[in-house]
DNA sequence: CCATCCACGTTTTTT
DNA sequence: ACGTGGATGG
């Protein structure tokens, strides 16, 4: 493989290590994945390796599928062989084939963090732990941090011996894992854990992966907590090929067991390692990256080293203060559309990030207002929403009736008059006779005390059973559908014909679109592959780079990716960094949250500004805050002088006069037109040609649409209060109009009858080809117009 | 058994 | 401010 011109000298060493141990620290922004890919194309190409024996091990899916094209296509045939994946998918794949040898079925079900707050509620009922006292989420927590450290139930027993609160603990741990094993469930952490131990107790399966495994890497290295850190070391122990690529800069997730420690012994550990720093960064401006150095130069107990830069310095970094963090979110949404209006940015250009995913909330509203297209990665997961949750419990019954959780979250949804005292009659028989709950249920006529409930049940159990019944022969979708069908879900919500239903009915319509891409995209399609694959997808997975919306996401969500603009907001103390991080006296809390403000600002490629503001609204009371310390730590001479003390409110003023937008003063002039006063305005200025969309910008105008700021804000507002990610905004407008041909990924081609207002969205009623007039929301249905 | 009301607790997040 | 979950009364 040619690698003349690719790469810089670091990185070409990197890429042709030979064996043994390799630790990689790469600042932000210096070329990791192609160094990472890089190499594992050549091991291929050069060295003779088999793709069959290389393992990648990412955090997250986004990270594993951008690895899995980029290797495919630089490495090419065969290069689907290579294993890329993250670490819990790795695990349950694993799993699913051995572990029979430790115990549990092969059909187990993963449980969220949802899943596993329940089941604690339930346990602490049992054991009687008072959850008063005993809140699920900190028990959660201890559980979840001991399993990270590998410590079992009874050694949790053993060490808490003597003090009655972590003598609870224990005794909820232990409750915990007997109950998860009884429903043949793991939880997120039980995925890493349940595999070490695997390895540890089958030699054999062990001794079959790692010769299977010859060659290692590992991404975001410092991220790694114990159990993932011994999970890596089992696997490498023979061939010892590792490759660890990561930057202690950017670890952020101590709070959830990430240990530094990995990174910063890495070579304790691997004494004969080989250690390559990369520096030069590729991505930022000098500026940017001068303010980054100066920030994280702070923290103490870390690796030393200075990112460094041929590109050129670029403009100074703009420091904002406003009065409000209202204020906040107008200029910077006005910012964002000045500069797109100026043709020389697109909406995906920006990112506005944040410390707490609340603070997304005054610039969603701001940029409804103003009718600029957004995404707001994170806040609840579409796989945590209600439904979701039930009708994935429903297939989870069908699937795998062990799972006592999943009967009981749905064994009353939709009500069917099945209350607390049947439950705890079918439970006391069930675990009496050591049976799951569901076979208690089938059993129910020979339960005493619950005659009433006997037809109720059976309502229940029977659409289960005939699904069951059908489940090999069905599609996943056939399936579904049967069972909401039969069981009454959707009616439920039909009869209800609130917004509420209708919002859920049109997740559930999203599922299905899910449940036809996962048909679509799997080899081998099957319910319990279609309930693997959900139990193991985030949200920032869904971020899509040919869509052209402005991204708002938390710092930690933000890691990774890289804007040309970027908005660092809330650069205030208490806010960011958080107060929880100086209130407790732990200096190590603190060093992280720098490390966060170093991966934000080390986002930017082009542009970054930093804003702040002296008051914010937080949890219902107005909050005065002081500027950010991390503000201070930014050198002065990357600053944008004339942004500085008094200069954002000339800008502000500025910008302001310049029509801006968004005041009462715009709006009144746009409603008057009648038509569309924002659109007239993207129109001009061209903004339709600059940005690709299409759409008639005619309708783009939100405010043309009623003449009444107030009450458009409230329309907006009730759209806000939904939750629903508007990723297609109704303000886009539509690229198909009544007539033309389109086409949806779950019924096919139709033509589209009739459009008609729906308020925060169009309704369109599309005939189908395949299935006939189906009516449906917009900005979900994700319609094509056919060319 | 179910609907309604009040109190509580609110970082960050993957999987 | 806001949603969730438990207690309470019908």
């Amino acid at each position: 493989m040619n690698l003349q011109g690719i790469l810089n000298k670091e990185q070409e060493e990197a890429v042709l290590h030979g064996e043994g141990p390799l630790l990689i620290l790469a600042g932000a922004g210096s070329g990791k994945t192609r160094v990472l890919t890089y190499r594992i194309a050549h091991l291929i190409a050069d060295r003779g390796v088999s793709p069959w024996n290389i393992l990648a091990i990412t955090f997250t899916n986004k990270a594993a599928g951008e690895m899995r094209e980029r290797v495919d296509q630089l490495a090419g045939f065969g290069a689907e062989q290579v294993w890329v994946s993250t670490f819990h998918a790795t695990c349950v794949r694993i799993l699913r084939r051995h572990i029979d040898c430790i115990g549990y079925q092969t059909n187990f079900t993963i449980y969220d963090t949802d899943d596993s707050k329940s089941l604690i509620r339930d346990v602490c009922r049992q054991v009687g732990v008072d959850t008063k006292v005993y809140k699920e989420r900190s028990l959660l927590s201890a559980i979840s941090a001991a399993k990270n450290e590998m410590i079992t139930p009874e050694q949790f027993a053993r060490d808490a011996a003597g003090d009655y609160g972590q003598e609870q603990v224990a005794k909820v741990y232990q409750a915990y894992q007997q109950q998860l094993y009884r429903n043949n469930a793991l939880d997120f952490d039980d995925l890493l854990q349940k595999t070490v131990e695997l390895f540890s107790r089958t030699p054999e399966v062990l001794a079959y992966y790692q010769e299977r495994f010859r060659y290692i890497l590992v991404d975001e290295y410092q991220d790694t907590n114990t159990v993932q850190f011994e999970f890596v070391r089992l696997l490498a122990d023979r061939y010892r090929n590792l490759c660890v690529v990561g930057d202690d800069d950017q670890s952020i997730y101590k709070f959830r067991g990430a240990n530094i420690e990995n990174i910063l012994s890495f070579e304790r550990h691997y004494p004969d390692a080989k250690v390559i720093k990369l520096e030069q960064n590729y991505r930022s401006t000098g500026n940017i990256l001068k303010a980054a150095n100066g920030v994280i130069s702070n923290n103490r107990g870390r690796k030393e080293k200075r990112l460094w830069t041929e590109a050129e310095e670029g403009k100074k970094i703009p420091l904002l203060q406003f009065d409000s963090a209202y204020q906040e979110a107008e200029y910077i949404v006005g910012d964002i559309r000045s500069k797109v209006r100026s043709g020389f940015y697109e909406y995906r250009d920006f990112a506005i990030l944040y410390r707490t995913n609340a603070q997304s909330r005054l610039f969603e509203e701001k940029l409804l207002l103003s009718g600029t297209p957004y995404k707001i990665i994170g806040g609840v997961n579409f796989y945590a929403r209600k439904e979701i949750k039930d009708l994935l419990a429903y297939l989870k019954t069908v699937d795998n009736g062990q799972d006592d959780l999943a009967v009981k979250r749905i064994i009353n949804v939709p009500r069917r008059g099945i209350g607390n005292t049947t439950i705890a009659r079918i439970e006391e028989y069930a675990g009496e006779r050591g049976i799951s709950f569901y076979e208690g249920l089938l059993q129910a006529e020979n339960i005493p005390g619950i005659s009433r409930a006997q037809n109720s049940i059976r309502s229940f159990v029977k659409p289960i059973q005939d699904a069951r019944a059908k489940a090999d022969s069905c599609s996943v979708k056939e399936l579904l559908e049967k069972l909401i069908e039969d069981s009454g879900y959707v009616r439920e919500l039909e009869e209800a014909d609130t917004d509420e239903a209708k919002n859920r009915m049109e997740n559930i319509d999203e599922l299905f679109s899910k449940i036809a891409g996962y048909e679509e995209s799997a080899q081998e399609p099957s319910l319990s592959g279609f309930l693997q694959e959900v139990a193991l997808v985030a949200d920032v997975d869904s971020l899509e780079n040919d869509q052209n919306y402005v991204v708002l996401m938390t710092l930690h969500s933000a890691k990774g990716l890289e804007f040309p603009n970027v908005y660092l907001t809330g650069m205030e103390e208490g806010v960011f960094p958080s107060y929880l991080s100086f209130a407790m006296e732990d200096p190590a809390d603190l060093e992280e949250e720098r490390r966060l403000c170093y991966v934000g600002i080390t986002r930017a490629k082009r542009e970054l500004t930093l804003t702040w503001a002296k008051m914010r609204m937080q949890r219902g009371e107005t909050q005065y805050s002081m500027p950010s310390r991390f503000l201070r730590e930014v050198p002065k001479e990357v600053l944008d002088g004339a942004a500085g003390e008094r200069g954002d409110q000339k800008r502000l003023e500025g910008f302001l006069a310049a029509g801006g937008f968004g005041q009462p003063a715009v709006f009144g002039q746009t409603g008057r037109t009648g038509q569309s006063g924002a659109a007239g305005q993207t129109g001009r200025t061209g903004f339709s040609g600059v940005s690709g969309q299409t759409g008639r910008t005619g309708q783009s105008g939100a405010a043309g649409q009623t003449g009444r700021n107030s009450r458009f804000q409230g329309k907006y507002q009730s759209a806000i209060m939904t939750g629903k990610q508007m990723q297609v905004n109704k303000a886009e407008g539509l690229s198909y109009g009544v007539g033309d041909r389109v086409s949806h990924v779950k019924f096919g081609q139709g033509t589209v009858m009739n459009i008609a207002d729906g308020g925060k969205d169009y309704e369109v009623q599309v005939n189908f080809d395949s299935c006939g007039v189906k009516k449906m929301f917009a900005s979900f249905a994700k319609l094509k117009k056919c060319p």
